[in-house]
DNA sequence: ATTAAGCTGAATGCCATACTCCGGTTGACC
DNA sequence: GGTCAACCGGAGTATGGCATTCAGCTTAAT
């Protein structure tokens, strides 16, 4: 492959979940393709369509978060400064979001994959951190998971909003 | 204006809130018609475009908030009971997101004025509450409204979800 | 210098959705 | 119970946005 042909390819997935990220999961292939200050063809040249630079883009990313998670759940950290950095990790992200949709139209077995074991991370480092008693025990590692989602995963969302933070501090347990 | 017409009338602008509240606010007219089991015709013969049935929905619902509010604002309960009664009470409008989201195409003064003014009264009940020192004082009003509108207007929101339980937890001024 | 891989973006086709309209229905008044 | 204007239904039309294609031009690599 040409260098500048991996160049742009790497750009495209770039450019895209940053987009994606910002604006939600509705970009359009223009506005990926302009952003990246290349034509719309080159996207597909690339990737044979929509849906699989979307995968793509969530395959590489959840993968990346996967092996951050993991790295962090086995560190001897008390379990909710643990849990905090990996929210601090996730946010932006909005393809959890477009995957845990129940987007009927999703269907990529490896991404569900990645979704189902990035899902079945957070709810264990959840209950630990319950069991820990740094977490409010009156919600199930679901609920608390879903409610981290709603935060992590909106357009332009940062990790220092006051969502952010003040949704944290709701989730720690009180003295 | 004919019985049946008026019951349909108030029968679309019922099933829209509803819809809109549950589904979001991209729900289609077809989906309206369908749900309040009119003809599409129906909703054109009372509204002349959806734009006008948004409008006319979210002039009503904020109007009904906007009393609701004053009420509760000149009352002698905590401001904390207050704001929480409030936030209960907004749950699953989802048009204040409509109007407030930067939506360039949302011009309706009428509707603007609604929204501008429940925005000023959540803000001053914010604010009184901060004094009062049962609601954190390191966000401004405007962050704190800004982030009751994500839990208040969500597709489905209920006031006992553990989203806004949470946040509202999270609002809470330490002791 | 050669050339195949790469790039561009206007053109195409598709689909969802707002909106229209005419034939059939019905409430209201006599 | 008859009349009729208001009302309703829903197939059909118009439109706009978006994914996708492709013919012609560029450029990296040798």
């Amino acid at each position: 492959m040409r260098a500048d042909a991996q160049r742009n390819r790497e750009l495209i997935a770039t450019t895209a979940l940053d987009l994606l990220a910002r604006r939600g999961p509705a970009v359009s292939m223009e506005e990926i393709a302009r952003a990246a200050g290349l034509g719309v063809g080159t996207l597909y040249r690339h990737f044979p369509d929509r849906q699989s630079l979307l995968d793509s883009v969530a395959a590489t990313t959840l993968r990346t978060l996967l092996a951050a998670g993991r790295a962090e759940q086995s560190s001897a950290a008390p379990r909710w400064q643990v849990l905090v950095r990996i929210v601090a990790r996730c946010t932006g992200l909005p393809l959890a979001l477009i995957s845990s949709l129940p987007d009927a139209t999703r269907v990529d077995p490896t991404v569900a994959d990645l979704v189902a074991e990035l899902d079945a991370l957070f709810q264990g480092l959840v209950e630990d951190a319950q069991r820990e008693g740094s977490l409010r025990a009156d919600l199930t590692g679901a609920q608390v998971v879903g409610l981290l989602n709603v935060a992590v995963c909106r357009p332009g969302a940062r990790a220092d909003d006051p969502l952010t933070t003040v949704l944290l501090d709701g989730l720690r347990a009180r003295p």
